[in-house]
DNA sequence: CTGAAAGCGCTTACAG
DNA sequence: CTGAAAGCGCTTACAG
């Protein structure tokens, strides 16, 4: 099965590939008559042509694609949903996405071998050897998150701090306006995860800081019942009225600790997690959390993207892009 | 900042661009000496050079970019772990993995305008417009769960059927076992999954029927502790002593609903999920679940995918990908 | 209104 | 041991 090309197009309605390009680009500033453009487009149609994206790369100097560097860590629903709108919305510009998993485990150098993308969008900074790599192929990065303040295309791990620590402080004001006064914060078992970790415990700390409160304790609970309740006992024993999770799993694992030790959630211990998966709601008691309006980032992310590759000025990031969904558990 | 050629790395080392394809892809059968290899080296490196994969996969003929197409339906962490596996397996055979989120948004032929893959591997099954349309770009389609008799390197639907129901009929016999008699089906809300949902269920079926128990009651059950609970009240009622649920969040619905209705897990009702998520282990009681041995499932794609690339017969599926992991919940 | 020709960057027979 | 040249499939000035 030989693959189509242009010029089979082109001499089965027996005009140029010149033509045939014309009529099937609709290239603007060009009159082809109506009767030749029916024939080129019948048997192209006819043939099953598909224009091969390699040759049209080449040649134009550019693609349309769009690389999404997916970070080392696990990914959960939040992250499916963002790739999904943001696919959509680059679609609408001619933009395809693609996503590329595995990050860590060999270069993304080695990437750019097997692939031409227009633009790369990291959803975890990039480290400088691989922006520079990037660039040297004439590759553009963009930056998850990136641009916050409306200054700098470029990826900046800081920015990605700031939205984080929004996070955390948001748990917190939340439990301290409720009146608990000894927080605890639940980190990730997950060594991948310690940098956002350590971002949104900044923001926890700033905000019981701001507060007057005391220093929050923090542990590391395992998705497990008998490690969680461990650690669980041991915040009980100190006094503990309020914890901040990481994300609604490690929430749900610091539910099951502060059941397996007796504390009752939320008279005793109020527990907020993040990221409003469906298990939050099913939780005993349905959990607080922490709601990342993913539509909006995806949305921001696609301006971004396009305004580094138009050169324009990176858009501001929309203000309210976190909220808290109140249920059983605070 | 221009992006460097192959042309640039030979003038820069005072040799042909054909010496530099030579010494920068090992090319065998040449024989280039040292110092000239040294100095194209050298030059390469000094000036970042990164080949143009569009130059080269039309030059080829043919890329070394797997496209995985993600099915419609939500996305969690066993695909995502499905992928990560998947994209090392191929790297070490040279392919690159991307991955398209947003399937039925808009037709995959779209895609190929935008990327030249040399396979495309499918979740899912392809309908038979878009294997054409592959198969006319000359790109390769693999179909995942495909071959399991070791027949058909094409997609077959058939065999995804085969699959899915192992794993219904993996639920019911659990139960079936520990005495229950009056079983439910608890099918997902979401409408995408209709299709794998009906293919567990016949499994289900499949396996009452060999056992002489009742059909199943089958009802859908949102991720709404109300509306499931709604579900479980009609449920006991029947005299329901366990329940199937299509995956772990079905399944924390049912508990949810349940517990709602007062009902007891395990003594009055059985509660069996599939996928063995993060918070199956943490739910209340702690879900038993079918799990999928990913990493199995993951290697065996890959070899599916080799196999079809070389046109050599698609290799049997191993036999044991599914099995039980047994909690308080049944 | 349409076609002949150049050229994108690479790889690879082929010639020396 | 190394280089000149062809050609992958496309788009786009340019010529008619």
């Amino acid at each position: 099965m030989a693959v189509v090309t242009s010029a089979d197009v082109a001499r089965a309605s027996g005009v140029s590939r010149t033509t045939v390009s014309y009529v099937l680009n609709g290239t603007p500033g060009t009159t082809i008559s109506a009767a030749t453009r029916a024939r080129v487009l019948e048997a192209a149609e006819r043939l099953g042509y598909a224009p091969s994206a390699a040759a049209r790369t080449l040649r134009r100097g550019r693609s349309d694609l769009v690389v999404v560097v997916l970070p080392h860590w696990p990914i959960g629903p939040v992250v499916d949903a963002l790739l999904d709108r943001l696919t959509t919305d680059l679609a609408e510009r001619g933009l395809s996405v693609l996503v590329h998993h595995g990050r860590g485990r060999r270069p993304l150098a080695d990437l750019w071998r097997h692939v031409s993308p227009r633009a790369v969008v990291g959803l975890a900074p990039f480290d400088p050897a691989e922006l520079d790599a990037m660039r040297r192929a004439g590759i553009t990065p963009v930056g998850a998150l990136v641009g916050r303040d409306g200054r700098d295309p470029a990826p900046d791990p800081a920015a990605y701090a700031g939205a984080q620590e929004g996070i955390g402080r948001l748990q917190a004001e939340h439990l301290l306006g409720r009146g608990r006064s000894r927080l605890a914060y639940a980190a990730p078992a997950d060594e991948r995860l310690a940098g956002f970790a350590a971002q949104r415990l900044a923001g926890v700390r700033a905000a019981c800081a701001a507060a007057g409160a005391a220093h929050p304790l923090v542990a590391e609970v395992p998705p497990d019942p008998d490690a969680a309740a461990e650690v669980c006992r041991v915040w009980a024993a100190a006094g503990v009225d309020g914890v901040l999770a990481y994300n609604d799993e490690v929430a749900l694992a610091v539910l099951a600790g502060l059941r397996a030790v007796g504390a009752r959630v939320p008279e005793d211990v109020a527990v907020v997690g993040v990221d409003d998966e469906p298990a939050a709601r099913l939780a005993v008691p349905p959990l607080s959390t922490v709601q990342q309006e993913i539509e909006v980032e995806a949305d921001h992310l696609a301006a971004v993207t396009l305004a580094t590759l138009d050169g324009r000025a990176v858009p501001p990031h929309p203000p309210t892009s976190v909220r808290l969904v109140v249920r059983g558990s605070s």
